[in-house]
RNA sequence: GCCCCCAUCGUCUAGUGGCCAAGGAUGCCAGGUUCUCAGCCUGGAGACAGGGGUUCAAAUCCCCUUGGGGGUACCA
């Protein structure tokens, strides 16, 4: 079953896929699911000066890492260059263009912009009005040979029988030029659909122009491809409930372009860090652990040495408690480097303290006995101690967290000291006392 | 300047004339769970840009103002 609803996705490969042209190239692909159509993939490359093959190579690891696959394409505008120049002529044969050559001496064909109103009757804005005479009469085909983007894309998108153009809302002052083309030539007028622009967090324009967010800048921070696709579709468009969490398949058949808005949408990262710990969350731990190991060689860790029991456990001990793989990777840097950069804060706080030398030589008494290296036996162990002491259970924790991670803050050290093991538990501990707690002399270690 | 688009909590949004003294999510605040933090649970503060209309009734329709965005290229 098909439908005859064919979209295209046509960046211009002059920088890295934004967050904004991923959102594009979403929409569309989303609309081409939903009604079991066509998506095509169009590189318009007719900025001789500006496009580059490492930006088309980065769009397109940029959809697939989406997910966002294509059934047709990638077509190039710049190996298209005599049917554009074929039909500008075509143009100027039937007077509706003519030669032109400017101050400097380019010779370019230019479009007769007839004066009229043109009314576009958009998916989602309803009809907007233009006074032609108010647009000048412009270049559809440069010195160079080059086609210019209106032109280029209207006789592409008639070529290749588009029938629904889904782009964003800057592009509304184009379309009546595009219109003027489709009916100087004839061609069946498709529908539009112009979405909200992305803007960044401070409201202003979110563009690769501005050096903006990359797709490639969150898949190398270790987000998940489905939680910025999730997190992209509720920008500009809803299922209509008060669902967040939307896998594809439900995205798809609930997607609708009368479910679009039109206000243009501030990107917002914490929002999407929730959603991605969302996401992680309900990602099953041994998938988990197998995009952890990727993304942790790729950082440069050594993970020889780490066998997938351990990095498993660590996995699992961490799942709720980490929102992206950098995340993760900053958190758990202690347990792959013994050069641990301790705290200073919690250094002062927890281990120059009058006794906390003493303490801690009590913690390294009793571990040192732990034969069962689990977190059972250790707690066992240490909430025997804070009786033997007559303590409560925090004054132990923070120095010995500190003495093992550097930090005040981490995952149950139980479950940490269990992880870490108890050579390297140990060995902490005697060198923070050595080197890092206030002890009184009597009892120096 | 001229043309076009847009306007609900800080942010993303639901809402298409009565069901809205405006709902959800995120973030924030407080409490609970607890070895810290996160997570989770419970509660709280938080918006219809302003002004005119239309109507028995407006967040919803119209107009103006203001604010934001886009275009005005031999860039796309």
């Amino acid at each position: 079953m098909s439908s005859n609803v064919k979209v295209r996705f046509a960046p211009s490969p002059t920088g890295y896929l934004h967050i904004g042209g991923a959102r594009t190239a979403l929409f569309n692909w989303l609309f081409a699911r939903h009604n079991k159509g066509v998506f095509l993939l169009r590189i318009e490359d007719t900025d001789q000066q500006r496009s580059t093959e490492e930006a088309t190579q980065a769009i397109l690891d940029s959809m697939k890492w989406l997910g966002l696959d294509w059934d047709e394409g990638p077509y190039f505008q710049s190996q298209r260059l005599s049917i554009y120049k074929q039909y500008a002529e075509k143009l100027v044969e039937q007077g509706k263009a003519f030669y032109d050559t400017d101050a400097e001496g380019r010779k370019a064909i230019r479009f007769k912009m007839l004066d009229g109103v043109t009314e576009i009757n958009d998916l989602i804005h309803g009809t907007i009005t233009f006074d032609t005479s108010l647009i000048e009469d412009f270049v559809i085909l440069k010195a160079d040979g080059f086609p210019t983007y209106n032109f280029a894309c209207v006789v592409d998108d008639a070529e290749m029988g588009i029938t629904h153009i889904i782009r964003g809302d800057d592009h509304i002052s184009n379309t009546p030029k595009q219109i003027a083309l489709y009916k100087a030539f004839g061609f069946k007028m498709p529908e539009f659909a112009h979405i909200p622009m992305i803007l960044g967090e401070d409201g202003s324009r979110l563009s690769k122009r501005h050096g903006a967010t990359s797709v490639t800048d969150y898949r190398d921070k270790g987000y998940l491809p489905h939680a910025l696709v999730n997190f992209l579709a509720l920008l500009g468009w809803s299922p209509g409930n008060d669902q967040e969490i939307i896998s594809i398949s439900e995205m798809i058949e609930k997607f609708t372009l009368k479910r679009a808005n039109k206000t243009s949408a501030q990107f917002n990262n914490i929002k999407l860090d929730w959603m991605n710990g969302q996401y992680i969350k309900n990602t099953p731990v041994e998938q988990l652990t197998a995009e952890v190991k990727r993304f942790f060689e790729k950082s440069g860790i050594d993970m020889t040495k780490i066998t997938a029991g351990w990095l498993t456990n660590l996995v699992i001990l961490y799942h709720e408690r980490f929102k992206t793989f950098l995340d993760l990777q900053n958190q758990t840097r202690f347990f792959f480097t013994d050069a641990i950069e301790y705290d200073q804060a919690a250094v002062s706080k927890f281990l120059k303290k009058e006794g906390a030398g003493e303490l801690l030589k009590e913690v390294y008494a009793a571990v040192s006995q732990v034969d069962n290296f689990d977190k059972k036996t250790l707690e066992d162990s240490l909430r025997a101690l804070t009786e033997k002491l007559g303590v409560g259970f925090s004054k132990l924790a923070q120095p010995m967290r500190v003495a093992i991670t550097g930090k005040s803050v981490s995952a149950g050290i139980f479950e940490t000291m269990e992880l870490l093991g108890k050579e390297k538990t140990i060995n902490r501990l005697s060198h923070t006392i050595k080197n890092l707690c206030e002890t009184s002399e009597a009892v120096k270690f």
